[in-house]
DNA sequence: TTGCAATTACGAAATTTTTCGTATATAAAT
DNA sequence: ATTTATATACGAAAAATTTCGTAATTGCAA
């Protein structure tokens, strides 16, 4: 499965929470973000379209885009590849330096530490 | 700080264990992973003295070259980028897509776990 | 010192990703 | 029906990354 290069990624971020949504109104949230033209928003969103990353339908004089990929699915592939090429494929050095990381908070560590509580509760 | 581009950070994977090494060295470890040529390689690790990512020495008729960066730091770098970009910054929610994972094992879940003891210890 | 093999330097081509200008189409308003 | 505003389609330029061919250099050996 074909992954989402770091600006279609932004654009399902859009996507993900609405469900749906015209590329005029994806652009209006991009474009708050970064400075970006309408056209360079509806092209990224086309070859989205192509590559099968998102779906759409016509609706009046527009187009409806969706994604076609879950964003799960899509993250952990995208995490996947990741821990392989920067932390040759092991989970714990990547926390271990998410975590050994100054900049980390201790309610983050907190918050980690509860989730992990939970995973074990339900292995 | 620049950051590494995936290929120079390939370059780098295999620098950071061996200390320093030719051109021909690294060359010959990437070139069992991957089809490249020996002036590709090169060329990037000339590009990567340029950028100040490795630095280099004469010896003999051929280059030493040896990272200027340290390996955890560039990590962390990289790892934050990779948070903020497709976690929206939370720590969290990359761990729990980490580990939410169908494919990870209890092995690897005990070891995170253990390690997030260590730390809570130390703070 | 002359020639050989290895190494580097340089430039540019190829690829991938991102960007946007311009032409065309469409629906709604007047 | 004509105009107008909005959207799309298309192509191609720009930028970033990766690739490698070829020429020049260098040290070593004969």
């Amino acid at each position: 499965m074909s992954q989402p290069t770091p600006s279609e990624l932004e654009i399902l971020e859009i996507l993900w929470p609405k469900g749906e949504a015209t590329a005029q109104a994806v652009h209006d949230v991009l474009s708050q973000e970064k400075d970006v033209g309408y056209t360079t928003t509806l092209k990224l969103m086309q070859i989205m379209a192509q590559k099968k990353l998102l779906g759409r339908k016509k609706e009046g004089r527009s187009h409806i885009y969706f994604p076609l990929v879950d964003e799960k699915e899509t993250k952990e592939g995208i995490l996947d590849r990741f821990v392989k090429n920067t932390f040759s494929g092991s989970k714990l050095k990547l926390v271990m330096h998410l975590l050994g990381d100054k900049k980390v908070s201790s309610e983050e560590i907190r918050d980690i530490r509860a989730f992990l509580d939970e995973v074990k509760k339900k292995k």
